[in-house]
Formats: structure tokens, C-alpha cells, sequence
RNA sequence: GGGCUCGUAGAUCAGCGGUAGAUCAUCCCCCUGGCACGGGGAAGGCCCCGGGUUCAAAUCCCGGCGAGUCCA
């Protein structure tokens, strides 16, 4: 087993007269060039060391570091390369957010199965650190979002056996040249070399490892060189600090982290971080807030963050505790210090956040319960309510854009639209948990008990409120409420604890693919031309897989038997991007076997069929060629209706699913508000205008990087390929990575037809629509409803909404106007009198009667007759047997009772309160025979 | 993707098997010289939709649609 100590032993550290020593604070070896040094120079071992002691020769701004370092590594043979997005998940699918530059750069190319944009590059590169989201504005030193700025070279060993399966060959650069760009960088800008420690830090990460090096100055970690070069093997040679092995990788990066803020704070010295980058915006905050400080304030609140500079503090909880000592320090009682200091931070929060959300919203990500969206309103909500606290009432939207402009994003009137609508979103809920609170903070302080912990979890998960919210809610209406300290595990617990749902794959697919994997892959015909529906091919495996009457593929079930065959070259579309696979046939001169399903395994593609076409045989392939046309139809679609919808809606739109069918597909999309039913005309009028166009839809296969620079990473929207090559479709102003069918020419789909809209999930609208002649038959379905209730109406079909509408009010009309007539009609019966039986009940006179009629109408007469100081037992067989039984004010007869009794003699129930109740059963016949025992029944409840 | 909550008058919500309610807003009347207020009255409901259970469903169950929210 061997560590990683040799690997730090660089020529350079021993050419330029570095000692290696061990720190007396923290133990960890670091190199310097003062042979007394004892510590490694970082906190907690030793003090920041900037802080109004500039650490460079002049103080620089965001943009001029920025500027600084990109020349300098352009001086050096680097190439200057865009930032990529934040939201990380446009081109990787393990993780939402980008957080780090090498982040660009995973899983392809640091794998070495996809070249790198350049090599050597260096690059500026934004990232959002959710985890750090409590420290910001406390700690003086911690930011949510940031520029990590980087040099990155992608070697590749040369002493292997296929140097060539890499997509990039050769060693760049490694060690010692890193160590000297860092050093000669820092001597560039002017800090002193004699200060500066390079701490031996191993790292590992996401299943990748390497020697790497802190670089601190002046106590401040300025930079991480890190050396990716080993990979998670449980077989491997070196154990570092997670306990597993790892052994070395074929392909080794370095991966350096310049701190874009940390450099610049360096260079100004202020006492925080925020003052550095931020100073226009905190001004305006501070105005806005009406923070305006004495002299004396404004020297206590320097000092405080001075000493604060110097301590060791990395978490929010260490600034908080550090404020006791700092207070006795600076000669101020600690209210009054956390008076002056707490809207500060505020401030400086808001500021920091506010980036984020320019960043989050200039790269187009749109706010929703799911993803990306999920995490942009969560910070959108932590900024408005830091805006509310410490009283800063300028518009959010305002001031991201603020940072939006800074950032130079051009699409800042769709940021400022999505902030408004999502703040306005998020009032709406405070107004409504505002009011669910008041009512269960009364309702318990008219008790004189405190609000449950139940309650506080329930209104958290369910309806967003903050405990501290309902605290607040909670002391104006004079009860109080206890916050556990274990509050969000709380929470956490009541999502339940099932870890998911991981081996998809069985094990039948896992041996299948072993199986198949000496096959070679299968040619692609399909691109070739996408019109041609028959090709000729040899058979080169078919494996028995007993049956697949449930269709999950397993083979697992009885009866007849399928096979899955391995052609050398197919036609048949596999499975893929939401398209679903071709069926046909595959002939041979004796037989002819049926494809219900083809799928890609890696890069074979696999023929189910329902029967065996023998090994090595020719066979002659026909794909369902009306099936196919359907489908290619549809998919030509969706990247029309997907075009139409980001012309319309915005250029943030892009799609989040799609599925083809052939008689109709779907696309989902973000969005940040619901479609209107004027979106949609206006998608549909356009989808169809590049329909007519007739422009021919063009196919090609760029180098991937050529593609991402001219189109951007929205050409993944519908998934990542891999690979150097990567296939476009161009439809219309459109393109998109793409390994579909689709026809020759937009016209070719004939007509688009938008069937519906629904929300998904908050941000994403899912547009179901037809193409071709699914369109004209989806139409003239809607078509026949509508002339369908048109001609039961008798009614031109234009004339329907009318007419619907004035029926419905005639209909409303009539249901009020019998509703009035039935009333009148009770107090004509009840004045009247004539029918039906009157019995004396100790003292009150009860009326008897059967009515047949519906149960309103039976209340309304009871009603009235009690309201004329009878008893009322009226019966109906309109519906099997009902009874109403009203008594009056005053009479002592339960009228529950009596239906009780009444129903059990028609074989079912009732009850109801004392004065008016109602019940009945299903044995109609029997009617008669209990509305004759009702005065019997009467005197039994007035006796009971 | 999963969990939870909610759909009742124009608005906010109560009712949670047994006659659909309150408050505000609207309209009318009274009080005043006029206004605010106050008092009295009226109008306004496919109780989201569709099934099921039940003698009886706004209420219970299932499905759908719509909204909100937490988590990955």
C-alpha cells in the first residue's frame, strides 16, 4: 500500500530551494521557502494576514483580476475559453449545479472520451455552492455564488496499450510545470513569495483522487492544485483519506481553483470579502436600508470585522460565537455590537444572493418545486425575506438585475419578469400561511397552550412557512411556540425512509449484455435514408428468450417463445429520445418472422421477434413503413412545436421530456407561467408557418465542440450523447442533438394541431399535439363533439358558446324558479290540509301524509307545516321510501327517533336532529303500511 | 420522481354523513344637512369534475382536473 507523500516531491520545489516541513499547529506537511517557518500559514494555525495589509500590488476589482489571470495564462500558452452555464445539468446528468471548473469537464472529457474545447486551456468559471448558503454574510469570507478561476490540461499516458482509444494523447503538462505557472503568477501580481505555503492536501471526490496542494498567502487559501490522476478501485494501491483504494487512471488532469474573490479581497484588504466585490451594490443596500452610521459605529463595526478577519471562522455558528470575545475586545456590550453587525450581514447576503439568482436566471434556469428550479426559488425566497428583515424595499427584480447587468446577460427583461412573477408567487403563499397561522395561533392562545410541534411541521411541509414565521405570528396573538433544535430532521422523517429504488436492471438484462457484447455493433442504416423502409442483412445471433407475454422484456413469462436477433447492419429504429422502435418483418425464402420491439445495447441493436430467422441466413428487412412515417412525422414536430414555443414564450424555454407516438406526441417544457390559451394559438400559427415554409430539415455530424461553440448547450436538450462527433438536425432556425428519424422537409409533416395543455410540475407545461394526418383526425374529433352538441342544441355551430351560455343561465333560472314554486307550493299544502291524516300526540296535532315527490320538496312542506305549529311525517315512494318528520318549536317529540323507527320498517335508516329529521329504505311497498303505523310510532317516542 | 395539504357565494374561509353558512365586497332602505360609521334588508352556490359506498354525500372511498408546498 503505498501514499501519496513521493508524489509531492516536484523538481521545482527542490530547484527553487523549497524545504519541506511538518506545521506545529495542524501536523500537515506543507513546502515554503523560509527554511524557519513552523506553520502551514492557514487558519486555524495562523491569522489572515491581509486585512488592511493588501497582499499585491494594487487592488484590483472583480473585472481586473478577472482580466489579469486569463492574460496571464494566455501569455503562457493557455487558450481563453468561455464560461459554461451554472446549471451543470445542461450537458451532465449527475448534478444540478455547477461548482466547480472541472465540473465542465466531467464525465467526457476527463475520461478521455471526448476531447477537451482545449488543451491547455484556462478559463473564469461561475459556480453556485448551495452548502454554503448559511455562512454567507457571516463568516466575512463565504459566498454562494463565485468565479473559480482555472488552468486545466488533459494528459493522457503514453505507455499504454491503445494510446488511441483517448481522445486526447500525450502528457501537457503536470506537477512541477503547475507549481511554477502558480508561483510565477503570484510573483506577476506582486505577492511575496517568502509568504507564500504549498500545504500536501490529498483529494478525493466523486470517485476520483489525487495529490493536490493548498496554496495559502497571508493566511488566505488562494488556490488548489489538484492532480486528478486515480480512480476508485477496490484493488488499488493507494488508501487516501476515505478510507477506499484507488489506483491510477490512464488519463490524469490538472485541475487547478483560483478563487476570483478570494484573489481580489487579497488585493483590497477590506475587512470582508463582500466590501472587495461588492461595493456599489452594498451602498445602495445600505442607502436603501437607511443604514447610516456614526463615525464611532462605523469604527466599532470595522474593527469588529478586522478581528473577525482574524480569527479562525468557518461556519456561521463560529461568527456567532465569536462575537462575545470581538465585543470585549472592540469595548462594546455584545447587543449593541449584534445591532450593528446583523443588518450588515444582511446586506451582504442579499448581495451575494442576488448574484446568484443573476446567474441562475441569465442562464435561463426557471423557478419550480422540481431541480435546478426548486433550488432558484429557495435562494429567491432567502433573499426576500433578508430584503424584509433589514428593510431594504427596493424591488428584488431590481436588484438582480443589478448584478444581472454586471454579469452582461442580455436577456435581463425575462430575469426581471421571472423574478416578479415568482416574488409574487411567494407573497401570495405568506398571505395565505399568514392567515392559517392567525387562526391556529388563536385558536391555541384561547386555549393558553402553545402551538405544537405537529403543527409547525405540518405548516412547514405542506404550506412553505418558516417555524420562525409562525413563532413570530404566534407572540402577536399571545401564545408561543417551541422550535426543536431537531426541527428539519423532523421533517425529514416524515418523507419516509425508503432509499430508492436502484437495480432497474435485472439480471437477466446484466447477463444479456454480456452475451451480446463480443457481437460487433450494428451498422446504422436508418441514417443513411431515413425514407427507405427495406434493407437486406445477415443474421449474425439469435438468442432464445423464452416468452414475453408481459412486455417488460424478461423473457420471464409462459407461452410461445421470442427471440432476439443481431443483424450486421439494420434499418429498424431502436428505441430512443422519446421515439419508440420500428416493428416490420425480417424474411428470409422460407420464413418471415415479426419485430414488435428493437433496442440499442450499447452499440448493438437487438430484434425481437416471434420467431427464429437462423443463424447466418440473408434476410430481407420491412420495416411498418406507415408506422415509421407516423413517427418521424411526429418527431419532426416536436422540434417544430419546441421552436415555436421559445420563439413565443421566451428564450429561457427548453424542453424537459417528449415523447412520440403516432397518433399523438408530447413536449414538455419550462416555463414559468401557465400557457395561455392565446400561447397556444400563437404556437400553433407558428409551428404551422414553418411547416409551409417547406424548409428542408438538414442532418450532419459535427465535431461536438464546433456544435457547442455555435449553438451552446442548448443543443442537449433532449439528452447528452457522448462521443467527438455528435449528430445535429436543423429544423427551421432550430438545431438540436438529435439521434431520431425525421422526414426530408418541414412540409413533410403536413399540419401541426395543439390538443392540449397541462402543468406538470410547477414550471413545466406539458403541450400534447398532432401531427400530419393525426392532426386533421384530432381535429375532426373535436370537430364532430362540437357539431354533435350543436345539433342537439339545433343550433348553427358557431352559435354554441352562446347558446351554451344562455342555456346554462336558463337552466340556473328554472332550478331557483322551482326551487320558489316548491316553497309555495309546501305552504299551500300546509295551509290547505286536505289529504292526509291528522292524529292528536299528547297535545300537539301531527299531520301524517304521503306526498310523492323529491326530498326538497318534502322538506319544504314539513318546513311549513311545523312552521304552523304541527308535527310533520311526510313519506315518498318517488325514490324508494323517504321520510321527513319536522316538529315545532316547544314538543317534546324526537324527530330522529321517529324516522329511525319509520325507515327500519322499510328496510333502512335515518336520523337527525331533534326538530327536523329524514331517512328512508329501499322497500317502497312497504311505504303505506309504516306512514299507518306513524301515530303509533309518535306516542312510543313522546312516551319514551 | 416521491411525500403532504387544499378546491364551498365576487374575495377570505367555516361546515366534514341528515334543511348549504359566516365575514368582507355588491345592491336597496333607515340614520345625517352631507360624509365616515352605525342599523335593517336583498341578491349572489353544477359545494372543481366523474365514478363508488349509503335510505341519504359538500362531507366517506377511488379516479381525474386545478392549485400550493416539502424533499431528492
Amino acid at each position: 500500500m503505498s501514499t501519496l507523500e513521493t508524489e509531492y516531491r516536484l523538481d521545482y520545489f527542490e530547484e527553487n530551494g523549497f524545504v519541506r516541513t511538518e506545521c506545529t499547529g495542524c501536523g500537515a506537511h506543507f513546502w515554503t521557502r523560509e527554511e524557519d517557518r513552523e506553520t502551514c500559514g492557514e487558519p486555524p494555525c495562523e491569522e489572515y494576514g491581509f486585512i488592511g495589509n493588501a497582499g499585491l500590488d494594487e487592488e484590483y476589482t472583480l473585472a481586473e483580476m478577472r482580466e489579469a489571470f486569463l492574460s496571464f495564462f494566455e501569455a503562457h500558452g493557455h487558450e481563453r475559453i468561455d464560461p459554461y452555464p451554472v446549471a451543470a445539468n445542461r450537458w451532465r446528468d449527475d448534478v444540478l449545479l455547477t461548482q466547480a471548473s472541472v465540473y465542465d469537464f466531467q464525465p467526457l472529457v476527463t475520461s478521455g472520451a471526448t476531447p477537451p474545447p482545449a488543451n491547455p486551456l484556462c478559463i473564469s468559471q461561475p459556480c453556485i455552492r448551495m452548502s454554503d448558503i448559511d455562512n454567507v454574510g457571516k463568516t466575512g469570507r463565504h459566498t454562494m455564488a463565485f468565479e473559480m478561476m482555472a488552468h486545466h490540461a488533459f494528459n493522457a499516458r503514453e505507455d499504454i496499450e491503445e494510446p488511441e482509444q483517448y481522445a486526447y494523447e500525450g502528457e501537457v503538462y503536470w506537477k512541477d510545470e503547475t507549481v511554477a505557472y502558480c508561483d510565477a503568477f503570484l510573483e506577476s501580481m506582486g505577492a511575496n513569495l517568502q509568504e507564500v505555503t504549498y500545504i500536501e492536501d490529498p483529494w478525493v471526490g466523486g470517485g476520483n483522487a489525487g495529490p493536490a496542494i493548498e496554496v495559502i498567502y497571508r493566511g488566505a487559501e488562494l488556490a488548489t492544485l489538484v492532480f486528478m490522476s486515480m480512480e476508485l478501485d477496490a484493488e488499488g494501491d493507494y488508501e487516501l483519506k476515505d478510507g477506499n483504494t484507488y489506483s491510477k487512471m490512464d488519463t490524469y488532469v490538472v485541475d487547478t481553483g483560483y478563487g476570483l474573490e478570494r484573489w481580489t479581497w487579497v488585493s483590497q484588504g477590506t475587512p470582508t470579502v463582500y466590501e472587495a466585490i461588492y461595493p456599489d451594490m452594498i451602498a445602495f443596500l445600505k442607502d436603501n436600508a437607511g443604514i447610516d452610521h456614526t463615525d464611532d459605529q462605523e469604527e466599532i463595526v470595522t474593527r469588529a470585522a478586522t478581528l473577525a478577519g482574524h480569527m479562525d471562522i468557518d461556519e456561521a455558528e463560529d461568527a456567532e460565537r465569536a462575537r462575545g470575545t470581538i465585543a470585549e475586545q472592540v469595548g462594546v456590550d455584545v447587543g449593541e455590537l449584534e445591532a450593528l453587525l446583523e443588518p450588515l450581514e444582511a446586506i451582504y447576503a442579499i448581495a451575494d444572493h442576488c448574484r446568484t439568482l443573476a446567474y441562475m436566471f441569465g442562464d435561463e434556469i426557471v423557478p419550480s418545486n422540481v431541480g435546478t428550479g426548486y433550488l432558484a426559488r429557495m435562494v429567491l425566497r432567502r433573499t426576500k425575506r433578508l430584503c424584509d428583515t433589514v428593510g431594504v424595499d427596493a424591488p428584488l427584480d431590481e436588484l438582480v438585475d443589478m448584478q444581472a447587468e454586471r454579469l452582461g446577460y442580455t436577456n435581463r427583461d425575462t430575469i426581471r419578469d421571472v423574478v416578479r412573477t415568482e416574488v409574487e408567487k411567494y407573497r401570495e403563499t405568506l398571505e395565505r400561511g399568514g392567515r392559517r397561522v392567525r387562526e391556529l395561533a388563536t385558536e391555541y392562545a384561547e386555549r393558553g397552550e402553545p402551538v405544537p410541534t405537529a403543527e409547525l411541521i405540518e405548516l412547514y411541509d405542506s404550506h412553505g412557512i418558516q417555524p420562525d414565521m409562525v413563532a413570530d405570528i404566534a407572540r402577536e396573538e399571545g401564545t408561543d411556540v417551541d422550535i426543536p433544535d431537531d426541527f428539519y430532521s423532523l421533517v425529514a422523517a416524515r418523507h419516509g425512509t425508503d432509499e430508492g429504488s436502484a437495480a432497474e436492471e435485472g439480471p437477466t438484462a446484466e447477463e444479456f449484455d454480456e452475451r451480446i457484447a463480443d457481437l460487433p455493433d450494428t451498422e446504422r442504416l436508418y441514417y443513411d435514408d431515413q425514407e427507405c423502409t427495406s434493407f437486406e442483412g445477415v443474421v449474425l445471433d439469435v438468442f432464445e428468450r423464452g416468452s414475453d407475454e408481459d412486455g417488460d422484456g424478461s423473457g420471464d413469462g409462459e407461452g410461445a417463445a421470442v427471440f432476439d436477433v443481431v443483424l450486421d447492419g439494420t434499418m429498424f429504429y431502436p428505441e430512443g429520445g422519446g421515439q419508440p422502435a420500428d416493428t416490420g418483418t425480417l424474411s428470409t425464402e422460407d420464413t418471415t418472422v415479426n419485430v414488435t420491439d428493437v433496442r440499442s445495447v450499447g452499440d448493438v441493436i437487438v430484434h425481437r421477434t416471434d420467431g427464429d430467422p437462423g443463424t447466418g441466413e440473408i434476410v430481407r428487412g420491412r420495416i411498418d413503413a406507415a408506422r415509421r412515417r407516423r413517427l418521424m412525422t411526429h418527431h419532426t414536430a416536436t422540434h417544430i412545436v419546441g421552436h415555436a414555443a421559445r420563439e413565443v414564450l421566451g428564450n429561457h424555454v427548453r424542453q424537459a421530456g417528449a415523447r412520440k407516438r403516432t397518433q399523438k406526441s408530447r413536449l414538455d417544457v419550462r416555463h414559468y407561467e401557465r400557457i395561455t390559451r392565446e400561447d397556444v394559438t400563437a404556437i400553433e400559427r407558428r409551428a404551422n408557418e414553418v411547416v409551409t415554409a417547406n424548409t428542408p430539415v438538414g442532418a450532419e455530424w459535427p465535431d461536438r465542440h464546433d456544435a457547442e461553440t455555435e449553438y451552446g448547450f442548448d443543443l442537449y436538450q433532449g439528452g447528452i450523447p457522448p462521443g467527438e462527433r455528435i449528430r445535429l438536425i436543423h429544423v427551421d432556425e432550430d438545431t438540436q442533438a438529435c439521434g431520431g428519424t425525421h422526414v426530408a422537409r418541414t412540409g413533410d409533416v403536413g399540419a401541426i394541431k395543439i390538443l392540449a395543455t397541462e402543468r406538470v410540475q410547477d414550471g413545466v407545461e406539458r403541450l400534447t399535439f398532432a401531427a400530419g394526418e393525426a392532426a386533421i383526425a384530432a381535429t375532426q374529433r373535436t370537430e364532430d363533439a362540437l357539431y354533435g352538441a350543436a345539433e342537439t342544441f339545433d343550433v348553427a355551430p358557431e352559435a354554441m358558446p352562446d347558446t351554451a351560455e344562455r342555456f346554462f343561465g336558463e337552466w340556473k333560472a328554472r332550478g331557483k324558479r322551482i326551487e320558489e314554486l316548491e316553497a309555495r307550493l309546501a305552504e299551500a299544502r300546509a295551509a290547505g290540509g286536505a289529504d292526509g291524516e291528522e292524529v292528536d300526540v299528547g297535545g300537539a296535532s301531527a299531520v301524517v301524509r304521503r306526498l310523492d315527490a323529491g326530498m326538497d320538496e318534502l322538506r319544504a312542506t314539513a318546513n311549513a307545516l311545523a312552521d304552523g305549529g304541527e308535527i310533520a311525517v311526510l313519506g315518498s315512494a318517488d325514490d324508494g321510501a323517504q321520510f321527513v318528520v319536522a316538529v315545532p318549536d316547544g314538543v317534546g317529540v324526537d324527530a330522529g327517533a321517529v324516522v329511525a323507527e319509520l325507515a327500519a320498517r322499510v328496510g333502512g335508516g335515518g336520523s337527525g336532529p331533534p326538530d327536523f329529521a329524514q331517512g328512508g329504505g329501499p322497500d317502497a311497498a312497504a311505504l303505506d303500511d309504516a306512514l299507518d303505523d306513524a301515530p303509533e310510532v309518535l306516542r312510543q317516542v313522546l312516551n319514551a
